[in-house]
DNA sequence: CCTATATATGAACCATTAGTTATATACAAG
DNA sequence: CTTGTATATAACTAATGGTTCATATATAGG
């Protein structure tokens, strides 16, 4: 029950949240199927689960007992940004990324993770 | 003294190690420098340097007592790439801007990080 | 209300690690 | 060889965090 105050890197830090972000790659999904296809137990994933949510890199739908998690992949961005300011080399591309980047925030509301 | 086989992940989920490699963008400086300009101790500086030196990020050379830094930013690579796997939706732009990287590599031998 | 299922939470354990202080090493200069 | 400067390393402390086991909460269905 981590109640210090992580942020998105250290949350990115550890290999298992990076499996679970990547399951949620494939879509919305419960924390017993992350449970199944990731081999782990039940009480970790919630936990992992809570530390990616505490950093808004994932949001949650219930749904009868369900827990349906949901990667925000928005919330990668600060990690991107960090990594643009050293590859100034190819500076203008990225600029050319993060406005594309705006734009689709914009436009994502329902969007498809699927 | 950490042994433990550390990645790029975790190696960056330290602020104070984010803060070294966002003072090295500046340039290749040596120990005394960083402890000056972020106001650490120098075993506390030299041990950063060391962790992060374990996962290439950063190169190290020799100037008489001098041990001089500089960043290695084609070691972020598997950050970027990572997160590259979950922005699929601008995957065509991140495409094009693999391919500039990678070009960029190949003239990266004493190129200008100033 | 009782049971089953799904998920969260608490407690305890153990490993890792950021940080400090003290000391060792490397090199240069006299 | 001694001194001074620059950096690394060792020993230690304290805090953090990942993991497990047991238990609590929530919801559905009889």
């Amino acid at each position: 029950m981590p109640r210090a105050a992580i942020d998105v890197f250290a949350a990115i830090a550890e290999p298992q949240r990076r499996r679970i972000l990547g399951a949620l790659a494939d879509g919305e999904q419960g924390v017993g199927q992350l449970v199944d296809r990731l081999g782990i137990s039940q009480p970790l994933a919630s936990k992992h689960l809570h530390v990616l949510r505490s950093v808004d890199l994932v949001h949650v739908r219930k749904q009868a007992q369900h827990r349906l998690y949901r990667l925000n992949h928005v919330a990668l961005q600060p990690v991107r940004h960090w990594i643009g300011t050293f590859e100034r080399y190819w500076q203008e591309s990225f600029d050319r990324l993060e406005k594309h980047l705006q734009n689709l925030q914009q436009k994502d509301r329902h969007d498809s993770i699927n």
